[in-house]
RNA sequence: GGAGAGAUACCGAAGUGGUUAUAACGGAACGGUCUUGAAAACCGUCGUAUGGCAACAUACCGUGGGUUCGAAUCCCACUCUCUCCGCCA
């Protein structure tokens, strides 16, 4: 969430801001604003009030053990009783109501951020390797994984529905692969990997920017615990809530988990396929940074997870989402697109965004410089590395031979104990 | 599922209706004295948020309500943690 000051201080900057997502947010930040005026006015006769209640009630042993008369006092404290009680109660309902306003209100863009309206003006920041010329037939992923018996969505719609898959066999065996061999890597590379819980508190989803607008987006389970849409979100809010220390930082999580989403509003698109579903795996890579670096730290989270597709010998290419495409809490994205054969595009595999502190405020996510300094809110920063799902899919479709077997890249042949899908 | 205990600041912990909740006491951390240097000892400092130009004020004892002129303390509901028993991958 914005910060109220910022708000306050920069009304038409922030409006600015919101225009160039799309976004019409004046009105709103009018009303933040005049609940802001009333606020801070009421609150400051209430505290008044408040004072005067204190020092009573300090005065008023003092006044029965002198054997004094405390009729008078007692008369007016209880006029000024009743007013605090009234004037608590508005005052709540207008902090609930900026509230409900502010953690609705997207994050503003990095002045880095290429202004555009949508996707189609998103910027191409860099391109890997040669998206591969087939002399034969190439088959689609699902094509593939259901002639090698591999991918099985028949089955997964009958135990479950539609949007999920059983992996059978050797296919079972490459998903699991994937997630290792994308783990190791990270691992040697600094980040600490960690097993996060797959459900979370609501306090969670709202710390990282879920909840409470996209509550139909998630799945909800019967005691108030969501399945989680990203691994972000639990490793993101292990630090809820506290205060780090500043000579730790960077702090580098990689985590695997399944990822679990409604996909409410994509129905009928990416219908075939590990494309999109309900439930997928994923790494992901998690930084707390110092907001001094936290942009060099971005780019450096983009690398690392273009690396394993560098490894995997996968094309790809790097775009940065304009003003208009990037999400709700990011104040920058890159996103990293494979080569989809089937698609004869470059589809989406990974999100690394710069969150600043749009997500370290609403979960109070903060550090110290060091033991004398205040603390200050961190940069939170996150970015797949990469969807499991999906980089399967690219291996089947990319690595595909005349003879419908796939050849398995060379660094995983040792999680695989195989070259070869047949 | 049954029984019990607990939640106070960075950590431990005292406080059971007012008159020291910034909060006792101990530790950690920070600054200093001493020392060639370090340790020890001693002295000092050491919460967050909001509002205010500031002086300062207000709020915060797991969370939300209630009683009271006044609540960490009394009442109600809830959450979480720990221990024991049962069950269980």
């Amino acid at each position: 969430m914005l910060d109220i000051k910022l708000i306050r201080e920069n009304p038409e900057m922030v409006k600015a801001a919101m225009k160039t997502r799309n976004k019409d947010m004046d009105a709103t930040v009018d009303e933040i604003l005049e609940i802001d005026a009333k606020r801070r006015e009421l609150m400051q006769v209430t505290d008044a009030m408040k004072q005067e209640q204190n020092s009573a009630s300090k005065q008023i042993p003092q006044i029965k053990k002198a054997g004094g008369d405390i009729s008078e006092i007692m008369a007016r404290m209880n006029e000024i009783k009743e007013k605090i009680k009234a004037n608590d109660a508005i005052l709540s309902e207008l902090d609930a109501k900026q509230k409900t306003l502010i953690y609705e209100f997207p994050n503003v863009p990095n002045p880095s951020v290429p202004v555009g309206k949508d996707d189609s003006e998103n910027v191409e920041i860099r391109r890997w390797g040669e998206p591969r010329k087939f002399d034969f037939e190439a088959k689609a992923h699902w094509d593939l994984g259901a002639s090698l018996g591999i991918l099985d969505p028949e089955t997964a719609a009958k135990v479950t529905g539609t949007r999920f898959h059983f992996y059978k066999g050797i296919g079972s065996k490459l998903e699991r692969a994937i997630i290792n061999f994308f783990l190791d890597t990270h691992t040697e590379n600094g980040y600490t990997e960690v097993f996060p819980p797959f459900l979370v508190n609501r306090a969670s989803m709202t710390g990282t920017g879920q909840l409470p607008k996209f509550e139909e987006d998630a799945f909800k389970t019967t005691d108030d615990y969501f399945l989680i849409p990203t691994a972000e979100v639990p490793v993101t809010n292990m630090h809820r809530d506290e205060i780090l220390d500043g000579s730790k930082l960077p702090i580098k999580y990689c985590a695997y988990s399944a990822c679990f989403r409604a996909e409410a509003g994509s129905a009928g698109r990416d219908t075939r396929g590990l494309i999109r579903q309900h439930q997928f795996n994923k790494v992901e890579l998690v930084k707390f940074a110092d907001p001094e670096t936290s942009y060099d730290e971005l780019e450096k989270l983009t690398n690392d997870a273009e690396r394993v597709l560098q490894l995997l010998g996968l094309p790809y290419r790097v775009v940065c989402l304009s003003t208009g495409d990037i999400g709700f809490s990011s104040a920058k994205t890159y996103d990293i697109e494979v080569w989809m054969p089937s698609y004869n595009r470059y589809v989406e595999i990974s999100s690394c965004s710069n969150f600043e502190d749009f997500q370290a405020r609403r979960a109070a996510i903060r550090f110290k410089k060091d033991a004398k300094s205040k603390a200050q809110l961190v940069h939170t920063l996150n970015g797949s590395g990469v969807a499991i799902g999906r980089t399967t899919a690219a291996i089947l479709e990319n690595f595909q031979n005349e003879d419908g077997t796939v050849t398995i890249p060379e660094v995983l042949v040792k999680y695989m104990g195989t070259d070869i899908i047949k």
